[in-house]
Order: C-alpha cells, then structure tokens, then sequence
RNA sequence: GAUUAUGUAGCUCAGCAGGUAGAGCACAUCCCUUUUAAGGAUGGGGUCCUGGGUUCGAAUCCCAGCAUGAUCACCA
C-alpha cells in the first residue's frame, strides 16, 4: 500500500475543500427524512405509477454519467439500486448553474452518499428512474471505490482480490454483489433456529467464554493471562460442561449460540474463532435428538429458501426429513468391506494397517476407528446423514449404548462429505465419568495430545445428579456454507482471521525538518522512496544524491536541485 | 507446518527470448438535454510486493523474505 495519496484521492480532497468552500458542509449533522426504498419502488410503480411522486431517497453514488445538462446516477441504498435523472434546470435556482456544473459535476464523486427528492416516472429506454428535484450531499468519499460493472449477469471488472475482500469488508459489501445476502442469511439461520427452541421453551443463556480448564472438546485452546488473579485462563474450545451444569441445576432445556475458539491451522473450512450452537435438552435420548435436529435443520431450509432443497456446489442437497440413519460399523463395513464389529485392539490394528495406515502404538482403538471413518467414509455422505454409535474411547463425555458397552449413544451429522453436528445421549454417571476423564490421561500420557483435562467441578455438579440428556452441537458457519452455497469458511465471517497487515513506517514532516530539509522536499523525498530518517541514513549518500536529483529531473520538480553539502549537513543530524 | 501458484496504475488484467512499462474501466480537461457494463475527443497517473544477487542493463533470470489463494498436514 503506498503511503502517499494516489492523485484520485487528491483531487477528491481538493473537491473537499472547494465544498467548504462554497458553504457546503461535506458531511452535515441533521437527519435526511427517507420515505422509500429503492427495491420498493422498482416494485410497485409498474403496478400504480400515481406512487411516489414526492419521493426522499438517499444512498450511495455508484455510477454516473454525464450527458450535457442532464446526468443519470445509479443510487445504491440497503436493499438494491436504483437510476436518478438529473437535470440541470431542476436542482438549480434560476440562471444559477453552478450547483450542477461545479458542485455536481465536480465535487462530488462515485462513493459519495447522497439524499435526494424527486419523482418516480419511466425513461425513454424504458428504466424506472426518479427526476431528481433536489440533491443533498450527505458524506463525502474520498477514496475511490473499485468500480464493477454488470450487464445480463456478467460482471465486469471484479473486485475480487480475496485479500481485499476480507480485509476491507465494508468495500466488498457495498461493490459486490450477494455478499450482502449471504450475511443476511446467516442472521436468518440463527433467527430460525432461535424461533424453534423458544417455542419449545427451552432458554436461550450465555456461558463463560474465558475458563480456567477449557473442557468439552479435544482441541488446543488459546490461553491468557489473568492479572489480578494471576492464573492461566484459556478461551473456551467447547461450553458443553457448562451447558450440562445448567441442566443439573433444574433447567430443562438450554442453548448458546457460541464463539469457541481453536487454535490449530487456518483453512477453507476452518477459522480460529467460530460460531457453534449448543441445545441441552433433559429426559430426553439422542434418538429424539435426531428427530429434533432433522426437523430443525428442514426448518432453517424452509425458512430460507421456501423449500428443503439447496444446492451447494454441483450437489443439490434434500434437507427433508427424516434423514439416513447409519452406524459407525455399518459405515466402515460399507466403504471398506471390513466388519469391525467386535474386535478388539490388535485385530483393528491389522484392518488399519491393512487399510494403508501408518501404525502408531500412541493410537488407541478409537482413534484408529475415527482415523479410518474420517479417511473411508466421511467423504461419501453427501446427503444430510446421521452416523451414530461410536466407540466408546471417541466419546468420553458420552452414555454408554444401551445395549453395547463398548459404544456410545452419540450421532455425528454429515452433510456434502463433513461433520455438521454431533450429538449424545449425555453421560449422567458420576463414577463413569471419573473413569472415563481417567482414561483421558492414560490416552495423554500414551501421547495423544487431544485428550481432555479432568473437570473436578463438573464432577462435583454430576454427583448432585444430572437427570437424563441429550446434547447436541452445530457449527453455524459450516450450516451457513451449506445454506448460501458459499465454498469458504471467509464468506461466510464478516471479519475472516488474517495476518495483521503490512504497516509501512514513516518519519513525520518534522522529522525531516528537524534534520534541515526544506518543507519543499519533505514529500519528494517521501516519492522517491525514503521514508524514513533511518532510510536516508543507510543509503550511500552519492547514491542518495543522484536519485533525488534524478527524481527532480524527472518529474520536472520546480525548485532548487540539491547539493552535495547540503545533504551530507542533513545526513550527519541524524 | 509442507508443496505450489500469484503479487504490475484506484480496480480488473496484459507484458517477461533481459533493452524507454501497456489496455479496459475509473480519474482530469473540453464538447454533448433521456443514457443502459461503454456518448465523443484529448490527457494525467507506476517503489512493476520487499531485500539481495547475476548483468553494461532486471518488471522479466536466480536467492531470501512478506502477503494472498489452492492442495496436503493439523482440526473427533
């Protein structure tokens, strides 16, 4: 990013002024009454053109082009845009043309937002438009927005720079077309799902985000520093165990829409910080939590699009439910051939390695069985599936099955090959418990990296006596990605994590003063590339001589051409 | 973290057998009273990502770094 002002932007300043100058405030304080929107409009003047005849409508300036004494500006509000008709004789006093030929036509730019009043009628080209009769400049822009055109669906000149787009949101919002809709979307998804649990009255309550044990999930967290407690804290990778807390203490049903945070690598469906929401439910199983999630995933599909099919990418995926129930045996049976159904240890530590992994003695059976369902399976549920009763080594927060104590009552949601939820039967046995966040340590002092931490007070809470629960998890931004057929976890954040930008460093005008350079030089000195004292300092002064009488040369400057003492006296003040 | 691609004007991109840096849009000036990504004419605008190296000469070739994307690893 140069760090002088490009001479677009120099000439908008210089419009700034001539503004004040003129006695227009640039960017005045009082309201601008708006009493239409443009999508509203373009709506419902076909129908009943006796509408908006005295019409208030404000916006930004998004393209303009000027033909004489008349222009025509395409205005862009929150909901869309529409075309203006300009006129000079219209929005001017008398024989006074200045306010259309100067500030119109000069002072104002592409990106400034305006407010104008008018009425609505149709163009000789036949383009719903509104005869402006009065503009207002509301805020001046001064830096020039990327200009994107568009005619029947093709976009010209994107601003598609994902760099850009992430780093400087609002400009991708305002020029890119359906980045708006994707995030209003996103609202809509969570507002569904938020409607679904409030009428079945479970509570919507808020867990803390900062936990001095980060439990709940195998991740690696972030951690901090708490000061006046001077104790490591670290931002939460799960809220299960608060969520289950609640349970205990007499609710019986609450959710979280949550930021959890991971700290493990960045990719196209992975961000540090995240969204998921969370439902806990009691005296209920994680068969009924399947009905429950099926139902409430067709709902967000409805809510959204009228109908329970989406396409994503080139899959059109049915959301109706009920959706495809399949057991974790029955998954790698289909996709390998091997049934794993009661083996133990070393027989599945011949599958694995049969199957072409690597063995690894800090690998228990579990993690070798979810090793081969995420490289096996996992890719070939496109349509919204169920994966349900895991092994019991996955699954430490988990009931045991009912009726097979080497698995658990747990289902995983899989929707175009990837997990979107997970779910359990919640482990209420206190004793089972202990013995499970026991097993924990035995598989982290084997190496496993991922095992959890032993919660003493979630114990505590679970021998009061939690009553049976299902528990259930969704990762928002993925269920987002499927519902906006968006590829990108980016698109779907409006502030994605990137690597802080570059900062250029640069001396002051004092700075440079302070040493004995002329005001007249400071900002050459700057265009020719040194920015810095240190920079001056570092470069070979004949070199340094050279180039700013080069630069001055060149671009024909009208002052003084430096020398040699002179900049040796500069150089030697540092 | 690994591999790889990309980085040139405000935006989108050409240019790269090494020899004065280009286009479209945007911008400026002038002309034009209803245009449809674009009315006409003329013109200005560049640290060719950064730093080294090779060379008489580097946007172009080589090395390192930075940023971004993709793939993989990591991520139940």
């Amino acid at each position: 990013m140069s760090l002088e002002l490009s001479e677009q932007e120099l000439f908008r300043r210089k419009s700034l002024e001539e503004l004040q100058n003129a006695g227009i405030n640039p960017y005045p304080a009082e309201l601008f009454e708006v009493n239409a929107k443009t999508t509203e409009i373009l709506e419902k003047y076909p129908t009943d053109n006796t509408l908006f005849q005295k019409v208030s409508i404000a916006g930004r300036m998004m393209s303009r082009r000027i033909m004489g004494a008349a222009s025509f500006v395409e205005l862009q509000d929150s909901v869309g845009r529409i075309q203006l008709y300009i006129k000079r004789d219209d929005i001017c006093e008398g024989e006074d043309t200045s306010f259309y030929n100067n500030v119109f036509k000069k002072m104002m730019d592409i990106g400034d937002i305006i407010g104008v009043t008018g009425y609505v009628f149709t163009t000789q080209m036949g383009e719903i438009s509104i005869h402006v009769t009065e503009l207002k400049l509301l805020s001046k822009s001064l830096k020039p927005l990327p200009i994107v055109k568009e005619k029947d669906g093709v976009v010209y000149d994107a601003f598609s720079d994902p760099e850009q787009r992430y780093r400087q949101r609002y400009v991708d919002l305002i020029v890119n077309e359906g980045v708006k809709d994707t995030f209003i979307k996103r609202t809509k998804v969570i507002q569904s799902m938020r409607e679904f649990f409030n009428a079945q009255g479970y509570l919507e309550v808020e867990t803390p985000i900062l936990q001095a044990i980060p439990g709940g999930a195998a991740a690696r967290p972030f951690s901090t520093h708490h000061n006046a407690l001077n104790i490591p804290l670290y931002l939460r990778v799960a809220n299960e165990l608060y969520l289950k807390r609640l349970i205990v203490g007499g609710f019986d049903g609450v959710y979280e829409f949550a930021k959890d945070f991971r700290n493990e690598g960045m990719d196209r469906t992975h961000n540090p910080e995240f969204t998921v929401m969370e439902i806990y439910v009691a005296y209920k199983d994680y068969l009924w939590m399947m009905d429950f999630t099926e139902k409430m995933i067709e709902k967000v599909a409805l809510d959204l699009h009228g109908k329970t099919q989406v396409l994503f990418g080139e899959n059109q995926i049915e959301f109706k439910a009920p959706f495809r129930r399949v057991t974790m045996i029955d998954a790698i049976k289909e996709h390998t051939g091997y049934d794993i159904k009661n083996m133990n240890e070393s027989q599945i530590l011949n599958v694995y390695g049969n199957l072409g992994f690597v063995k690894d003695p800090s690998k228990g059976k579990a993690k070798m069985i979810d090793e081969i369902f995420g490289e096996k399976c996992e890719h070939n549920y496109i349509q919204p599936t169920f994966i349900i009763d895991y092994p019991v080594e996955m699954s430490p927060l988990c009931k045991k099955h009912r009726d097979n104590p080497e698995l658990t009552e747990r289902f995983e949601l899989f929707v175009n090959g990837k997990e979107l939820a997970n779910a359990y039967t919640e482990l209420n046995d206190p004793i089972d418990q202990y013995n499970r966040f026991y097993d924990q340590m035995k598989l982290a002092a084997r190496g496993d990296d991922e095992a959890m931490f032993i919660d003493q007070d979630f114990l505590r809470a679970l021998e009061y006596g939690m009553p049976p629960t299902s528990g259930m998890g969704i990762g928002i931004d993925r269920l987002v990605m499927f519902m906006t057929n968006s590829n990108s976890i980016q698109d779907v954040l409006f502030f994605p994590q990137m690597r802080p930008e570059k900062k250029a460093v640069q001396s002051t005008d004092e700075e440079f003063a302070a040493i004995g350079v002329p005001e007249l030089w400071i900002q050459h000195i700057r265009k020719a590339g040194f920015n810095t004292l240190s920079a001056l300092k570092e470069a070979n002064i004949n070199k340094l001589f050279n180039d700013l009488n080069g630069f001055r040369k060149k671009n024909k400057l009208d002052i003084a051409a430096m020398n040699l003492a002179e900049l040796t006296e500069w150089i030697s003040k540092i």
